[in-house]
DNA sequence: CAGTTGCTGTTTTTT
DNA sequence: ACAGCAACTG
C-alpha cells in the first residue's frame, strides 16, 4: 500500500476519509474527487484493521463499481482487495438472494428478468384479463408496478392504498392492482425476478428473516453508497436494515446532479440523511479539479435557480478559460453539420484528438444529425446507449435456451424459443398451452412434459415432445458441463448458428458475427477465474446467467481508449468528463424535455440535468440549437431553451459562428452565421447550400414503387434460372442470383438495383416477368 | 406459416 | 421518420 496515500488529498478530502466511525455523508461538487475519496476510504478502513470481507460499497452502475474496484486494487493491490463487496445494489443482492431465495420459496436459480421480459409478462396478463391493451399499456402498467416495488409496496398495499387507487382510476386504469397481484404471482411461479425484485425481495428477506438480518448487519460492518441522490426508497429502507447496527453508513452524492426521479430515485433521501440518523458527520467537497472556471461559473448560476438544495459553493484554482460558445443554427441538420465542422477546427486549432470530444444530447433520436456529418468529416465516433447487445433479438432467442435449461418454469423464455427455430408450433398451441397451465395450476414447462394428457394433435404432440426431448437433453449436460460447452451444444442441436450462418443477408450476418460474440463471451467467462480463484464450481450456467443479465451495453468500457468522438445522451454521461462539450438541441420542448414543464419538481430535474451537462466539459463548452427540427416525422419550430436565458451574457460568446438568442430573422439573420466554416476547406467537398428537408422530396412510396411494364405479366415459375434479368410489379427490374426451395415452392433471391437490394421472392406467390434470358 | 401492409406511439434509463 | 406490432393474404 502507497505509505502517502493521504497526501495526495486535500483537506476535505482526508477529512471525509479518515472519518471511519459513525454516519457519515460526503456532499461531492462535480470534479471534486468522489471516487478518490471513496476509494480512498476504503484503502484507510483497511489500514485501520478492518477487514475487507467486513466492506460493502454498493453503486449504481457496473462501471462505477469496476472502476471503483480497480482503483481500490490499485491502492492496496489485488490481493487484499478481492475481498471486498463491491458491486452494484441489483448485482450485490443477487448474489446474496442466490444463497436464501430458497427461503422465500425461489429457486436459487432463479431467472432474472430484464424490463423487456417483464413487460412482456405484463402484456400476457394484460390479454388474459381481456382488457384493452390501449387503455393497460403494458409499458405504462409495468411502469406502475416497477414503482410499487420500488416504494416496497406489496400488491396487497397496492390494491388498498386509497391514493394510489384514486390515481389509477383517474387514468381509467383501475384494475392496474390486480395486473400487479398476477403479474407478482406470475413471476412467482416462473421462479424470476425482475430488476426491482432484486430490491423488494432483499427487503422482504431481510425484514422476514431476523436471523439472516443478523448475519449481515454482522458481515457488512462498514457501508459506503455512491450516488446516493439516485437511491430510491427501497435501497434507502434496505441500507437503513443493513446499517442499523453499526451505523457504519457513508454515503457519497450531489443533490444536484440527481437525474433518476422518473425512474422512482427521491432526492428526499440525501436532503434528508441528516435526520435519519444521529450525530451525522457532513464534509462538503467543493474544490473542482475538473472544469475552467467560465465553465463553474455558468454551472453555478445555472443550479442557483433550483430551490431547496444543500448549500454549497463550487469552486476552482482551474484558469479562466474560454468562455461558453453559443452556436444558432437553422436546421438540426445544419446543427449536426455545424458540430462537426467545429470538431474538426477544433482538432486543428487546439491539438486535441477525437476522444477529447463528446455531444451530448436530451434524446437518443437526436443522435442521427450528428452521425451523418460525423460520417461526412470521416471522423470516427461511437454512439453509446440505445439498444444493448443483450438486447437484441437474436441474443435474447439464444439466451432464452439456456435460461430454459437452467429453470425450467421460465415461462417467457419458452415461449420465445418454442417456436424458434421454426419447428410447427404455431400460436394457437402456445394459447392452448397456456390456458391448460392456467387451468389446472402448473407450469407451462408441465404441460409441454404431459402434452399427451391435454389432446393435442399427432403432428403437434410430435413437435412438442421433440422440443421437450431436446431441452432435457441439454439439461443432463448441467452436471459435468460449463456454460461454454452446452451453448455450443445448443447453437448445435438447434441448428440456430447454422441457420443464420446461411444467412447472407446483411442483417443476417450481423446476426450470426452476434451469434459468435456471444459464443465468444461465455467461453472467456468459463476461462476466467473468478475473484476467489474458483474456476470449476463457479462456472456454471446458472451464475453466468445471472451475471448477464445484469450487465448493460454501458458496461463495454473496453474501447474506452480508442480514438473516437463519444455521443450519447446526458444521462449517459454522468459521471464521465471531456475536455470539449458540445451540449445540443437547447430548445424548448426538447430540452427542457416538453413532458416535464408542468411541475417545478419536474422542470428542476431538467436544470440538474443541464448543469450536468455543463460540469462534464474541462475545458471548452459549445451550446447549440436549431431553430427548427424534425420530430416525429415533423418540421418543429422551437423557442431557444430557457436555460440559455438563464446563463447570465458575460458568460456568453455569441460570436462563434453566429448565435443571437432569440429567433429574430426568420432565416438566421444573413451573413453572420455559419459563415466561417463556408470559408475553411473542410475535409469533404462542399455541400453548396443545405439540402433543406423542407423541400419536396420524392415521397418514399414513389421511390420504392415501380410502375410495371403496359405488358406485365407474370411469366411461369419453372421457367426462371438464376442469371436471368426479371421484372417485378413493385420492385422494378432485377436479376436472379439463385434459386432454391422445392420444385413447386420455388423461391428465387433476386437484386433489384432501384428496389431495395437483394430479395427472397416466393414464386408461386409474387410474381416476375422474364424480361431476358440469359 | 411467413412475408407484407397498416397503425401506433414515440424522454431520459440501470439494473 | 421510424420501429415495433397486429391483422391480412398468397
Amino acid at each position: 500500500m502507497k505509505a502517502n496515500y493521504l497526501d495526495d488529498l486535500n483537506e476535505r478530502q482526508r477529512e471525509a476519509v479518515i472519518t471511519l466511525q459513525g454516519p457519515l455523508m460526503i456532499i461531492a461538487g462535480a470534479g471534486s474527487g468522489k471516487t478518490k475519496v471513496l476509494t480512498t476510504r476504503i484503502a484507510h478502513l483497511m489500514r485501520n484493521g478492518v477487514d475487507a470481507f467486513n466492506i460493502l460499497a454498493l453503486t449504481f452502475t457496473n462501471k462505477a463499481a469496476k472502476e471503483m474496484k480497480e482503483r481500490v486494487e490499485k491502492i492496496l493491490g489485488g490481493h487484499e482487495a478481492r475481498n471486498l463487496y463491491i458491486g452494484t445494489f441489483h448485482s450485490v443482492f443477487a448474489r446474496l438472494l442466490r444463497s436464501d431465495a430458497p427461503k422465500l420459496g425461489y429457486p436459487s436459480d432463479f431467472t432474472i428478468y430484464d424490463s423487456d421480459d417483464a413487460k412482456s409478462v405484463v402484456k400476457t396478463i394484460v390479454n388474459e384479463l381481456n382488457l384493452d391493451d390501449k387503455h393497460y399499456k403494458p409499458n405504462l402498467v409495468y411502469n406502475r408496478i416497477s414503482a410499487a416495488k420500488n416504494s416496497l409496496m406489496s400488491p396487497e398495499a397496492y390494491q388498498q392504498d386509497y391514493y394510489i387507487q384514486q390515481e389509477d382510476q383517474r387514468a381509467s386504469r383501475p384494475l392496474t392492482g390486480k395486473i400487479y397481484d398476477m403479474y407478482a404471482k406470475r413471476c412467482f411461479k416462473n421462479g424470476a425476478m425482475d430488476f426491482d425484485d432484486l430490491l423488494y425481495k432483499m427487503y422482504v428477506l431481510l425484514k422476514s428473516f431476523p436471523d439472516v438480518l443478523a448475519k449481515y448487519q454482522h458481515k457488512f460492518k462498514y457501508i459506503m453508497i455512491d450516488e446516493y441522490q439516485d437511491t430510491n426508497p427501497a435501497q434507502y429502507e434496505i441500507v437503513k436494515l443493513l446499517g442499523a447496527v453499526h451505523e457504519n453508513i457513508c454515503v457519497v452524492g450531489d443533490d444536484a446532479q440527481s437525474i433518476y426521479s422518473f425512474r422512482g430515485a427521491t432526492i428526499q433521501n440525501i436532503l434528508q440523511f441528516e435526520k435519519d440518523y444521529d450525530d451525522v458527520k457532513v464534509v462538503k467537497l467543493e474544490q473542482n479539479y475538473r472544469s475552467t472556471k467560465s465553465i463553474l461559473n455558468v454551472a453555478n448560476e445555472v443550479i442557483a435557480k433550483n430551490k431547496g438544495q444543500i448549500e454549497k459553493n463550487l469552486w476552482t484554482d482551474n484558469a479562466e478559460g474560454e468562455k461558453i460558445k453559443l452556436i444558432r443554427t437553422n436546421t438540426d441538420n445544419e446543427e449536426g453539420k455545424t458540430v462537426a465542422d467545429t470538431i474538426a477546427e477544433q482538432k486543428l486549432r487546439n491539438h486535441y484528438a477525437n476522444r477529447d470530444f463528446c455531444i451530448l444530447y436530451r434524446t437518443n433520436a437526436q443522435s442521427r444529425a450528428f452521425e451523418e456529418s460525423l460520417r461526412r468529416l470521416a471522423i470516427p465516433y461511437r454512439i453509446f446507449g440505445g439498444l444493448s447487445f443483450y438486447q437484441r433479438k437474436e441474443i435474447k432467442d439464444f439466451i432464452a435456451y439456456l435460461r430454459v435449461i437452467m429453470n425450467s418454469r421460465d415461462e417467457e423464455a419458452i415461449k420465445r424459443i418454442i417456436n424458434y427455430p421454426v419447428r410447427g408450433i404455431g400460436k394457437t398451441t402456445i394459447e392452448k398451452v397456456s390456458i391448460y397451465a392456467n387451468d389446472q395450476n402448473i407450469t407451462f414447462w408441465e404441460v409441454l412434459e404431459r402434452a399427451k394428457e391435454f389432446g393435442f394433435k399427432a403432428g403437434t404432440l410430435d413437435a412438442l415432445d421433440g422440443f421437450v426431448t431436446m431441452i432435457k437433453s441439454f439439461r443432463i449436460m448441467l452436471d459435468k458441463h460449463n456454460a461454454y460447452e452446452i451453448a455450443l451444444q445448443v447453437g448445435k442441436s438447434t441448428n440456430i448458428v447454422k441457420e443464420l450462418f446461411n444467412d447472407k443477408t446483411t442483417e443476417g450476418l450481423a446476426r450470426y458475427e452476434n451469434i459468435q460474440e456471444l459464443l465468444n463471451s461465455i467461453k472467456e467467462f468459463t476461462e476466467t477465474p473468478n475473484e476467489d480463484g474458483e474456476l470449476e464450481d463457479n462456472k456454471s450456467l446458472g451464475i453466468y446467467l445471472q451475471q448477464i443479465t445484469l450487465l448493460t451495453d454501458a458496461d463495454n468500457t473496453n474501447d474506452e481508449n480508442s480514438d473516437v468522438v463519444k455521443l450519447m445522451t446526458i444521462h449517459a454521461a454522468k459521471g464521465l468528463e471531456f475536455p470539449v462539450v458540445f451540449t445540443v438541441g437547447m430548445e424548448e420542448s426538447l430540452f427542457p424535455s416538453g413532458m416535464s414543464i408542468n411541475s417545478r419538481e419536474e422542470l428542476e430535474e431538467e436544470r440538474r440535468l443541464f448543469y450536468v451537462a455543463v460540469t462534464r466539459a474541462k475545458s471548452r463548452l459549445f451550446l447549440t440549437y436549431a431553430n427548427s427540427r424534425y420530430r416525429f416525422g415533423q418540421l418543429q419550430q422551437n423557442e431557444p431553451s430557457r436555460f440559455l436565458e438563464e446563463v447570465p451574457e458575460q458568460f456568453l460568446d455569441r460570436s462563434y459562428a453566429g448565435g443571437g438568442l432569440r429567433n429574430s430573422g426568420s432565416l438566421g439573420g444573413g451573413a453572420s452565421w455559419g459563415n466561417m466554416f463556408d470559408k475553411r476547406k473542410t475535409a469533404a467537398p462542399p455541400q453548396g447550400p443545405q439540402p433543406a428537408r423542407t423541400a419536396p422530396r420524392p415521397t418514399s412510396s414513389a421511390v420504392s414503387n415501380h410502375t410495371p411494364s403496359p405488358n406485365f405479366a407474370a411469366d411461369n415459375p419453372h421457367e426462371m434460372e438464376p442469371g436471368m434479368d426479371v421484372e417485378h410489379q413493385k420492385f422494378g427490374f432485377g436479376k436472379i442470383l439463385s434459386m432454391e426451395g422445392a420444385p413447386n415452392n420455388r423461391i428465387a433471391t433476386v437484386m433489384f438495383p432501384k428496389g431495395g437490394g437483394e430479395k427472397k421472392i416466393m414464386l408461386n406467390y409474387a410474381k416476375l416477368m422474364i424480361v431476358r434470358q440469359q
